[in-house]
DNA sequence: CTGATCTTTGCAATTGAGTTGCATTACAAA
DNA sequence: TTTGTAATGCAACTCAATTGCAAAGATCAG
């Protein structure tokens, strides 16, 4: 068993073929991906099931889903340990407008709000927009 | 001449009869607005009327974009002498999944990060996505 | 192994937000 | 009033996201 098996499992993820493959490209890119993305990548499987293989994966809590100001809504692999809870989990993106490629700065966490009462958190999305290394020269 | 009409020429947009009725709309609401939530209240107006004031206003700084998790783009007045500069101005918003309203938290501000190297920030999207007062009992 | 059942994948079609081109109307300057 | 520019309305289109249903594949009991 491999470790990106062994990965799905965990998370209560039957191991497909096409669910490994996935995977397997995401930590393998180890950036933020788009569902035109999978598609790009694997032009043999149809639309849908990479969608719904991302949803799978959101909702088992492998991905992490992030809306940046491209309004195109992006993924990324959790961390191993990652809960996906709030605050601890929730971390800065960046989204460069030139190249309109999204980062992820898991170092970078956020502040613990004191919110007005009564407002329960339970997830955050906090994406700075501007220029990447590559597009700043 | 009104206080509306003042707001929008002091940012050089023409102060045109739907102009000032879309934005006293939205002060006198006081939340976060979609082109639906206008198309609603407009049912006179035209789709594209509406789209574009949006926009001119985006363009002159009267109103900021906030891309919460629902995927659809929502629109709020900036205060009196907001310039939208980063970090400054960009302050946190909560998103309600169950009622799906999006809140401004004018005081709720963001910290200064410290961006890995040459990644050059410019603007910032910072979304709480939780439950409200509302919708918490 | 075989059949029944459930899950996954593929295909087709739809929805809805966002956007654009162009014609028409309203407005402002001369 | 005339003329030019800006704003509005209408129609159509793009594209990401989503859903229903059928086909294929996996799993399990007997």
């Amino acid at each position: 068993m491999t470790i990106h098996e062994k990965r799905l499992q965990s998370r209560d993820i039957q191991p497909t073929a096409m669910r490994m493959r996935i995977l397997l490209f995401m930590a393998e890119t180890k950036s933020v991906i788009s569902l035109s993305d999978l598609e790009e990548k694997f032009t043999h499987a149809d639309r849908t099931t990479l969608y719904r293989t991302l949803k799978t994966f959101l909702e088992h809590g492998l991905v992490h889903q992030i809306n940046d100001a491209s309004g195109i809504t992006k993924y990324a692999l959790c961390s191993e340990n990652c809960t996906c809870s709030y605050p601890d989990d929730v971390h800065v993106h960046f989204y460069c407008f030139s190249c309109e490629q999204t980062f992820c700065f898991p170092h970078l966490g956020i502040p613990n709000y004191d919110l007005p009462e009564n407002f329960t958190p339970s997830n955050g999305n906090f994406v700075i927009t501007g220029s990447c290394p590559s597009c700043s020269s």
